[in-house]
RNA sequence: GGAGAGGUGGCUGAGUGGUCGAAAGCGGCACACUGCUAAUGUGUUGUUCCAUGCAAAUGGAACCGGAGGUUCAAAUCCUCUCCUCUCCGCCA
């Protein structure tokens, strides 16, 4: 949700903004007419009221035929008011029609473009290993070391969904153990969210309309719950509809939680392994950032998204996502990839968006300042870790004979220092 | 799953059709006073939208969980819905 007033004021910004994110400037003047058209509809029928007000006041005074007469005006004002209403409410709707389709501009240093293609690589970090023989991908390591089983899987589930078995297991778990530990150190508060929402909670978040294919439904028409694509959704959503002390932003949360996605429109991509799947697990941080320092807190995520792949000692790039592969919630957003030897290919890993007051303004998470004055905050997310990592350290880590060693910083929380 | 109770301002809690944005208390803020770090007194204290204005501000509308409805008029009546609590049942 965008800032009526703020448009208003400097349509150009939004236009240039939005048209970076491949979105059609005219919407920008389609929801100026629309809110002009809007106001004066409210003006009319708040005069109206007004009117109604003041004679309703009067009522109990009166008595016999005056009475009588005022009464029967006052009916009549009410049915010219409820004709009116109804033009009001179809210029509310078209209105909001429009405003959700409106996504938050993009950051000046956002690059353009138009999809993946057109995304920035800022810079390569570590040390790409280096074989003497042809390395594997990571399902056909997982597979032959008994710690992926896809084919089982597919017959109880589908596709994309796998099972990891021994090891590999208990390597997930050290790895969500390990980032968890590491946030709390710096001071995070650690979260297990709920792992179904409302639709308030989707829609807040920016996930409704726009991403809605993306999401599995609980019982339709009974329940009408949403299972998390991330904890991103019940964790950014906290505070919704709350007024914050200015003194209270700045708050770190770290999420663990399944997510599950449909991965609906995506057939025939990335289909072997567990790389893009209906169901993984994730360790996601959240900013409840003051609007003056949210890009200096996007600055920090990153940063943490970066140590954490180089305390695996997973070599990666830093790619500043363009404005039309950005979403509708983020203004900017980096994109942590790790290099996959197996594949050949750098591959996304971690992800980090500032979203400033777009997700805030639509679920309503406001402070108070000094003066009293209150504002929107700014509510940024980021990927600590995710099952996806694992992969990284599968085809990173893995030996000649097969097996694969497990990264340092990990051994102590597995029992094992190798697989296989 | 069955049976009840309830959702009111930052909090506690009154209010069953018109003078209720809403009593009272607590908290917050401001001022006053007191030789002490707190007590007392007085005042003040919500949010959203619209209009005018550079602004301070002024005027208007809305908000008593949410959405509809009845009515000239709804916190108050009706319907639906969400949430919370208690008891029973079931259960990791």
């Amino acid at each position: 949700m965008l800032d009526i007033k703020q448009i208003r004021e400097n349509p150009d910004y939004f236009k240039k903004g939005i048209a970076i994110k491949q979105a059609d400037p005219n919407l920008i003047d389609r929801i100026l007419k629309l809110d002009e058209k809007k106001r004066k509809l409210i003006t009319e029928s708040e005069t109206l009221q007004a009117e109604k007000n003041k004679v309703s006041k009067q009522i109990p005074q009166l008595q016999g035929d005056e009475k009588e007469k005022v009464l029967a005006d006052m009916k009549e004002l009410s049915d010219k008011q409820k004709a009116q209403d109804e033009e009001l409410k179809k210029a509310e709707e078209a209105y909001l029609d429009v405003m959700n389709q409106l996504p938050n501009p993009a950051h000046e240093s956002v690059p353009e473009g138009e999809d993946d293609e057109d995304n920035q690589v800022a810079r390569t970090v570590g040390e790409k290993p280096e074989f003497d023989f042809e390395p594997k991908e990571h399902w056909e390591l997982g597979e032959a070391l008994d710690i992926i089983d896809l084919e089982r899987a597919a017959k109880i589930s589908g596709s994309r969904f796998y099972y990891l078995k021994n090891e590999l297991v208990i390597l997930e778990m050290a790895l969500m153990n390990y980032v968890m530990q590491k946030l709390v150190k710096k001071g995070f508060t650690p979260m297990i969210p709920p792992y179904m929402v409302r639709e308030d909670a989707m829609y807040g978040t920016g996930f409704f309309p726009a991403d809605k294919n993306q999401i599995y439904t609980v019982n339709p028409g009974e329940d009408d719950l949403y299972l998390i694509g991330t904890s991103e959704v019940p964790v950014t959503a906290y505070y919704a509809g709350e007024i914050l002390e200015e003194k209270d932003l700045g708050q770190k949360f770290v999420g663990y939680s399944p997510c599950f996605r449909r991965e609906a429109g995506t057939y025939g991509k990335d289909m072997k392994g567990i790389l893009r799947v209906h169901q993984f697990e994730k360790v996601e941080m959240v900013f409840i950032a003051h609007p003056d320092k949210s890009w200096e807190a996007h600055e920090e995520m990153r940063e943490i998204e970066e140590e954490v792949l180089q305390d695996l000692g997973i070599p990666y790039q830093v790619v500043n996502i363009c404005g039309g592969d950005l979403g509708g919630s983020a203004a900017k957003k980096y994109d942590l990839e790790a290099w996959l030897p197996g594949q050949g290919k750098y591959r996304e890993m971690t992800s980090t968006s500032n979203c400033t007051d777009f997700q805030s303004r639509r679920l309503k998470i406001r402070y108070r300042d000094a003066d009293g004055k209150i504002h929107f905050v700014h509510t940024l997310n980021g990927t600590a870790t995710s099952s996806r990592p694992l992969i990284a350290i599968m085809e990173n880590y893995q030996q000649k004979d097969g097996s694969i060693v497990i990264p340092e910083v990990l051994r102590p929380l597995c029992g094992f220092d190798k697989i296989g």
